[in-house]
DNA sequence: AAAGAAATCAGTAATGATTATCATTTTTCA
DNA sequence: TGAAAAATGATAATCATTACTGATTTCTTT
């Protein structure tokens, strides 16, 4: 198997990430390295989205309007998605109660492997409510 | 606004979907309905998607190995999702209780107003656990 | 410290799902 | 029935992501 060697513009990226609440996609994140490396590639980015979250240091929100975003923040909480303007937004409220026990229900039902769960959120985030006053 | 007329091919595209439990993707679907209708062109499913969506006789899986998929059950219920082939399970338990309360105060929270929420687990399937007897 | 091996990278081409376009066909309704 | 509106087929365009390749960096073993 493949060792992982050190590299700087890792570190760079999974920085980015952590740098933010904004749940960034490739680009958002290619732009932020770029200003300490301006020589990186697109390419290099995804590699190591890749690369992070098969380590576990960064997992995936899923596709939000045609973009796949991305959180550096691993510990179990859940989202609100605006489906407008695609913002995703942290619930600090703790649910993991509500669901931990879910998974042994759902294995037993179905009788797979349940690795993990996601509760996301969705509607209308407050800027773009006030941009329709609606 | 537009109206919209009666279509042969959204009705045979709606029933395509509501035929199985597999939450088919556009390709499926398209397949599927040219039994039926040989000429029907894959922009056609594309775009009656759309409008089913709208409409709300449909709903969005989200994206999974590339693929959006749609699901014509439109109760509130959760899905299992294989992380390995991409298979989408139903789960017949109802867990509403547990969460339609959340949504409440998710809204006071944030100050969004939450329309739906959605929650999935994430694993390995019984076929790719077999798969790999593991 | 230096060399060879392995991993990473930049730059670019290729992929593939989805969307847009437009001329033609179908549906609606007066 | 016939004109206006909506839907469609065929095809081109878009755009996020992946694959490829030769150069560069990191690691290991002297």
């Amino acid at each position: 198997m493949n060792r992982t060697n050190y590299s700087a513009k890792r570190e760079a990226i999974y920085s980015a990430i952590c740098s933010t609440k904004t749940h960034p996609d490739a680009e958002w994140i290619y732009n932020k390295v770029k200003i300490d490396f301006p020589n990186i590639s697109l390419g290099t980015v995804y590699r190591n989205l890749v690369m992070l979250r098969n380590e576990g240091k960064i997992i995936s929100l899923g596709v939000v309007k045609g973009c796949e975003r991305f959180d550096g923040n691993v510990r179990e909480h859940s989202h609100f998605i605006c489906t407008e303007c695609g913002r995703i937004i942290d619930v600090s409220r703790n649910f993991a109660l509500h669901i931990s026990n879910l998974d042994e229900l759902v294995q037993k039902e179905l009788g797979v492997k349940v690795e993990s769960h996601d509760l996301a959120f969705y509607g209308k985030c407050d800027l773009c409510r006030e941009g329709q006053e609606k």
